[in-house]
Order: C-alpha cells, then sequence, then structure tokens
DNA sequence: CGGCGGCTTGATCGGTCTCAAGTACGGTGG
DNA sequence: CCACCGTACTTGAGACCGATCAAGCCGCCG
C-alpha cells in the first residue's frame, strides 16, 4: 500500500484496513517514484521527540525501542495517553500545534516524515487519504479504549493495562515492560504505590509473576481475562 | 465544502479545517449531481439509535435534540463516551460492527448517511476522503480531552463539564443541560451523588446557580476555569 | 390528592492516596 | 571482586475522597 512506502516499512492497519471500500490491495504503481520517505532519528532515554506547544510538523514511526505520549495539567500531573511500540504511527496532529508531548521511554530510532510533503501526497493520491483516515481511526478506537480503564478499579486496570501489554508483544514468553512503574501509573490514573501494591498482590495470587520489576509472567489467563472487569 | 452537502448542513470542522492543505475553499461542481443525502429519523427519548454489535451501516449527524454515546462493561456499569449536540456528525466506526451504542436523550431528529456511500464517494472525491480525515481527527482530539477529565478530582470533572457544555452553547444565558444526573455521573465517571452534592457545593460558594436541576448559570467563570485542574 | 421518577442529603464504609521507611538493583570506582 | 551510591521499587500506617446504603424531597402528571 502506498501509505506504508511513505512511512518505509508496514503499518499494520490492522482490522480499521477490512473496513474502507478505498482500500484497494496494493495500487502501488504511483507510489515509487515520489520517495517521500522521511529521515530517521534517535532519540536517547527520556529523551523529548516532540513538546506540547509545538508547531506539528511531523508524523512519526516507531522503528525500534518505546515512546510515550502525554500531556502535563497546569499544576503538574502527568496523564499519559498511549505508549507505542515498533510499528506503531503516532503524532497524529490537527491543530497547527503539539497537544502533547512525546518521549522516548528507552533509546529509540524514530522515522519523521514531514507533514507537508504527507498532505501533498494525500490531496494527489486518494488512497494515502483513506490511509491517513484509517491510521486515525485506529488511533481513535485506541484512546476510547483507554478511556475505559480509566473508569475501573485499580485491580482492573492494572489487569487491563498487563492485558494490552501482552497483546502486542509474541505470546507465551515473559512480558518485557519498558516503561518505569512512575509512567504506567500516569497512564492508568493511579499512583505508583498502589501500581507496585496492585502486582504484589496479583503475584501472591498465583495470577502472574515478577521475575523482576520491569518482566511479568502472565500465569493464569483465565483469571487475567475475569479480572479486567 | 462536498462533505457538508453530503451531510445537508454544515458541519462546523472548528480548526481542524485550518491544517489540512488538501481542503481548498469550496470545490461544489462534482458535488450537485451525487445527491447523496440520507433521510432523517426522528428517535424518542431514551430511544436506541444503534447498539453495540450492530452491523455499522452508517454515519450520523444530530439536526436536533440530543444523542449519549456509550459503551456497557460486563459487570453493568454504563461509560457514556460522549454527548452529542446538533450539528455533531457521530458514529465513526471502522470496525464492521459498532464498538458502543448511541440513545437519544430526549427526542431528537437525526440524519443517517449510508456508510457505502461515502465510502464510494471517497474513493472517488478526495476532499471527501481528506473530510473524513478531518472529522475523525477532530473526534480523536474530543476523546482524548475525554480521557483527561477521567484523572482528575470530582470538583475538577465537573467544573470542566459545565464548562465544555457552556462552551457549546450561545454565552451569558443560563445552560441548559438535557441529559440526567446519573448521564452526567457515568460521562464522568463518579456516583449520581457526587455529582449533586458537587453541584450544590459549587452553588454554595456562589461560583453556580441551580435554578432547577436541569439548568446552571455559571456565575464565577475565573473561579470555574480555576477549579478546572 | 396520590404516586412515581429524578434529585438531594445524610451516615458510614472502603479503596486509593499520602507520607514515610525500607529494600533491591545497576553502575562506578577502588 | 567488593564497597558504595543513587534510583527505582516495595511495603507499611494512616488520612481522605468518593462510593455505598438509606432516607427524604421535589416536580410532574395522572
Amino acid at each position: 500500500m502506498l501509505m506504508d512506502t511513505v512511512l518505509q516499512g508496514d503499518v499494520n492497519l490492522g482490522s480499521a484496513a477490512t473496513f474502507t471500500p478505498p482500500m484497494r490491495e496494493s495500487r502501488q504503481s504511483d507510489a515509487g517514484p515520489l520517495k517521500l520517505t522521511g529521515h530517521s532519528l534517535l532519540f536517547g532515554r527520556n529523551e523529548e521527540i516532540y513538546g506540547e506547544g509545538d508547531p506539528a510538523e511531523h508524523l512519526y514511526k516507531v522503528i525500534s525501542g518505546a515512546v510515550r505520549a502525554y500531556r502535563i495539567l497546569a499544576d503538574g500531573r502527568r496523564q499519559i495517553q498511549a505508549f507505542h511500540a515498533p510499528g506503531d504511527v503516532f503524532g497524529f496532529e490537527f491543530e497547527r500545534e503539539n497537544t502533547h508531548s512525546a518521549e522516548a521511554i528507552v533509546k529509540s530510532r524514530v522515522l519523521l516524515v514531514r507533514r507537508g510533503a504527507i498532505s501533498a501526497l494525500a490531496e494527489r493520491d486518494n488512497d494515502v487519504a483513506c490511509q491517513l483516515w484509517a491510521l486515525t481511526a485506529r488511533e481513535l478506537r485506541r484512546v476510547q479504549d483507554h478511556g475505559m480503564l480509566l473508569v475501573k478499579t485499580a485491580r482492573e486496570r492494572v489487569v487491563s493495562f498487563l492485558l494490552e501489554m501482552a497483546a502486542r508483544g509474541p505470546a507465551g514468553q515473559p512480558l518485557m515492560l519498558p516503561m518505569s512503574r512512575q509512567d504506567i501509573a500516569d497512564y492508568l490514573g493511579l499512583t505508583i504505590e498502589t501500581v507496585s501494591r496492585t502486582l504484589t498482590s496479583l503475584e501472591s495470587d498465583e495470577t502472574i509473576e515478577l521475575p523482576n520489576s520491569r518482566h511479568v509472567v502472565l500465569r493464569d489467563h483465565a483469571a487475567l481475562s475475569r479480572l479486567s472487569s
């Protein structure tokens, strides 16, 4: 698909791709010559990729590593809106300025694509416009799901988070969490202590195992599904 | 703009319209002949417009009245994701089936547009595809803002809700709330009692006035802005 | 006037936060 | 290899906010 070419690699539209009729199977014909691939940059641990209020000039794609997107409330509270894994496209912004910030959680390679280039392409090529629509729709769905998390109990939120992370990586093997407890807490709208206590409690239930603080083994999937609400 | 014609009336893209280059000023040329306007239906108070799991066949626009969009968790808890006012387009769904339900809060007239017709149009006309993108992006922004609400204190949530509702209607005059306390509670992730108590408390602070349960006068905007976070 | 649904108010309970120590881990230098 | 340090994580005790349970009240409509 054209979009894939634009962003150098597969974008994995998931089920979003199944809806829109306009998404015909690969129409590479006019994709080759355009060569709109951006350049990739390496960001260190906790390095800012873009800040709230900056002019929104790019679309981003995680090549490797992990990224957090967040907003800071007036009194300093931080709300993490998303964790992005390799393959994820992020930085959808339809204001002139970013409405949130993004940072590398660990050393990460990120592809930057100029917004202007994409818009120009979308104007010309219908498939691109539809891909952008589909990607945005996918993000919308993700944010809606995240909103559902925030009305649950602490235990439900933590379990939902574990299942969400597990669904991304390969099944079976220990789940590796690149982010800190503070990151998890700010993603779930809890405190670091509550996250920690809840994980410990799940371990003593023998629902999960915690070989160390950054790894989790999901032992009882049935129980987890039940606990996620 | 073409999209406007499709949805019979203005869509009010707001600031979203300012970003995308593809959105040229009105290009009505090929809009006239297509005549893809849907038909409008009247829904009674609490009547379902569509349900979670139904095939997603339409896009909707509120002509008059008010609509709530929500999901029900496994144990019966209801999370209201959005209140839609006249002029709002809703029902963005990119799965084959609806991921949430929608009901009329009060007697409402809603325009239904067949999804297939829109997709066909988007495939042919670039402006339409970009409009769909912009509308989806706008909804994304709204849902992100709603997510921010859910990590605040009860008082902050209620105040934010009032300011959000006030921003829609005409300024100055009393704010009319079509939805029940239960609806507000489920939108804010609180209980009906907490919403009620918080409103009463704001009234005794002389920050708002409550002439009756469905009307609110915002008396001290400065205090409200301060309290909203 | 009676009844019912929606809203308010009160009393108590409990989950999560807050504040405060303690502990494990990774890195650095001796 | 070990001692030391700083950072991140865990654990504990107590306070507090919002939920829960339970009456009452108001407004609307028969």
